[in-house]
DNA sequence: AATGGACACAACCGCCGATGG
DNA sequence: GCCATCGGCGGTTGTGTCCAT
């Protein structure tokens, strides 16, 4: 083909926004022809669109399947841990959430996550982030799964699935309404500091599995409300091998110090926050 | 009411590997 | 083995919407 015969035809193209006309055009002809061969399909179906931008538009709207609005505690959990596991292989992600796509979850990432560790100024790549993730985020995740899970149990007679949760436990972890941390990489925490929760994680340095730990705040209980709540994510097509948390090395771990902090910005025993982790930004 | 900034999401771009002639 | 084409993927950009000023 000749350089002007395919500017000719590049002017020809369409970009930008799909029409509803275009959309149905699509769909029509998929739903004759099947998909496959993008470029065949555009011009068959009469479609002054690239083959690529067919195929976007159909992978990642128009398929039948496709999920929209929000992403439910659950995937936003399955997301964060295949990240942790996977870097930025949104395909691969995007394969153990039905209806959700590779473009949908890096965006999520883009704009919730990444927003998270630019408050905290925190490279979001780095170790000390995806730590934090792990130690707030995720159990915040999992209790609104658990919640939810809850409130279905609670609606349905016929499920027979019990929740053994100490509720007063789970709820002595920060209420996310209420609660923001304040990241402090570099101070340590204070020995006046009453030994609530922000306070018993700086105490600690070992982090390899959330698990025992959370076992450790809550007791018992937590081991329950955490192993129903990997049940309740394993719809997701995850290998709960998978889900064992990244095992951090200590010397890093050393300079992550969470503390708790009022809603109105203050720290109980320290007043130097320049940065924070607000709870109530991380979900819709 | 107008405007500018922040945000979310759809769409595009460029690269790369697979495949077939 | 070489080249062209295609499809898939991750990164980036464009645009509409919302909200504060």
């Amino acid at each position: 083909m000749t350089n002007s015969c395919k500017q000719e035809m590049d002017q020809d193209l369409r970009r930008g926004a799909w029409t509803l006309e275009e959309d149905n055009l699509l769909i029509h002809y998929i739903n004759c022809h099947g998909e496959g061969r993008w470029n065949l399909l555009a011009k068959s179906a009469g479609l002054k669109r690239t083959g690529k931008s067919c195929r976007l538009r159909w992978l990642n709207y128009l398929k039948p399947d496709t999920k929209r609005g929000n992403l439910t505690p659950q995937e936003q959990l399955v997301i964060l841990q295949l990240h942790s596991k996977l870097g930025n292989r949104w395909s691969k992600i995007a394969r153990h959430l039905p209806g959700r796509t590779d473009n949908e979850i890096k965006n999520y990432w883009r704009t919730r996550v990444q927003k998270q560790a630019r408050h905290l100024k925190i490279d979001s790549s780095s170790k000390k982030f995806v730590e934090a993730l792990h130690r707030f985020w995720m159990p915040r995740l999992l209790e609104k799964v658990e919640q939810t899970s809850s409130s279905l149990v609670s609606n349905s007679t016929a499920s027979t699935l019990t929740m053994e949760i100490d509720q007063n436990k789970v709820t002595t972890y920060p209420k996310t309404e209420q609660t923001v941390f304040t990241s402090l990489s570099s101070a340590q925490p204070s020995d006046n500091e009453p030994n609530n929760y922000g306070s018993s994680i700086c105490a600690s340095n070992s982090c390899g599995n959330m698990l025992p730990e959370m076992s450790q705040m809550y007791g018992d209980s937590t081991h329950t409300f955490y192993n129903s709540s990997l049940h309740n994510i394993n719809c997701y097509n995850v290998d709960i091998n998978e889900l064992d948390m990244i095992d951090f090395g200590s010397d890093d771990m050393s300079a992550l110090n969470f503390q708790l902090v009022d809603n109105d910005g203050t720290r109980s025993g320290d007043v130097a926050a320049d940065t924070y982790w607000n709870m109530d930004e991380l979900w819709p």
